[in-house]
DNA sequence: AACGCAAACGGACTTCGGTCCACTTCCTCT
DNA sequence: AGAGGAAGTGGACCGAAGTCCGTTTGCGTT
């Protein structure tokens, strides 16, 4: 249970501190469910207060994002450096279905706290530095594929539309579809894009 | 200022105190805007208390949603019996891009209200009857213009998804995009929907 | 007219996220 | 070693959303 150190040197207590904070809420939530509990409640929980806990982790949405940045900063990582199809070393087309692919299976798993992410301060999706990673990557795919059609733009963000956390929990959770469905849905939709006539 | 009176009788102090909440909450938001005032407020400008605030709205968000229920519904009348292409009467396609210019149109005028209305309560884009409506609708067409192919319902949801507030406003206020831009961006990913293969 | 009661009202209260700031602790530099 | 100060800590405090429940009021009935 760790994250990325900001700075160039942390000081102890606070390295400790941040430690039993995420510990505390990974504890927390298995215990009560992700809305069972207050930050009062993990403050106690980790044992400091909670002037200690907004120092670290700014609001709430950012102290549940922390419990899963580790993943998150691995499935990153391979798309930069991984092995094909994920990473570099295969045709647009396939890195990019792979990339769905990924998401979708890191969403199935970690929806739930994404979403309550969302739910409480302000943390709103396409502002998030992820996002915007997450933007790049698929223009450069789909620029790649598709040569420079007018609207590459805005279909990247029509391509990543769907794998948010809320329409992939309507999906999955409201829908009551498959991963499998929720995949091959979204191959439909990256073919149609991808086999879209350039614009004038 | 008016809301569709829910039941058969309605009583003469709770039609009256409707409206003056309604009316309260627009004047607050010009003056103050959207975020500037709190439930306590509303209730203090209305000259009612807070409950009976909450029992005619359940909740922020509902309040919030209120002031733009007639222009919503107005919309959705015109889907369903207004002229050709918006109505009923034109091919499919052209339905289609025309519901998604009228949507982005009404986006444009009202995204603020409704991107706050998300913001609060548990007011869920995807549990509304709003969206069961628009996908229907959408539904309808494509099935029209496409035949059953599979995933249909897939690419409902992912034609819809980019007429959501957040990514307007992201595409709009984030991005710099201008609505023209945005409407051309859609009507891109709509061809190509509409071009995509029928799947095995 | 006045009775009765369901519906509507109102505001005190609870809960929770987030801020503020006086105090403490650790590290660095001499 | 120990002095100085930046970084870290903790909990009282605040604002706002939403609930609860005792009181009032409109309105059909007798």
């Amino acid at each position: 249970m760790s994250a990325a150190p900001t700075q160039e040197r942390e000081r102890a207590d606070a390295r400790r501190n941040r430690e039993r904070i995420l510990c505390a809420t990974a504890r927390l939530v298995e215990r009560v469910g992700i809305d069972g509990f207050s930050m009062d409640d993990v403050a106690a929980e980790a044992g400091v207060g909670k002037g200690t806990l907004y120092r670290r982790f700014g609001d709430k949405s950012s102290l549940i994002r922390a419990l899963i940045s580790e993943p998150e900063q691995a499935f990153q990582e391979s798309l930069i450096r991984g092995a094909a199809p994920l990473g570099p070393g295969a045709a647009p087309d396939e890195r990019l279905h792979a990339f769905g692919d990924g998401l979708l299976t890191f969403l199935d798993r970690h929806v739930v706290y994404m979403q309550s992410a969302e739910r409480f301060g302000g943390v709103d999706r396409y502002n998030h530095p992820v996002y915007a990673f997450y933007r790049t990557h698929v223009a450069l795919l789909l620029r790649q594929s598709l040569g420079d059609a007018a609207n590459t733009d805005y279909l990247v963000d029509a391509l990543l539309g769907p794998l948010g956390p809320e329409p992939f929990a309507y999906q999955r959770d409201g829908r009551g579809m498959s991963l499998d469905e929720i995949r091959a849905g979204w191959h439909t939709l990256c073919d149609a894009v991808l086999a879209s006539p350039a614009q004038p």
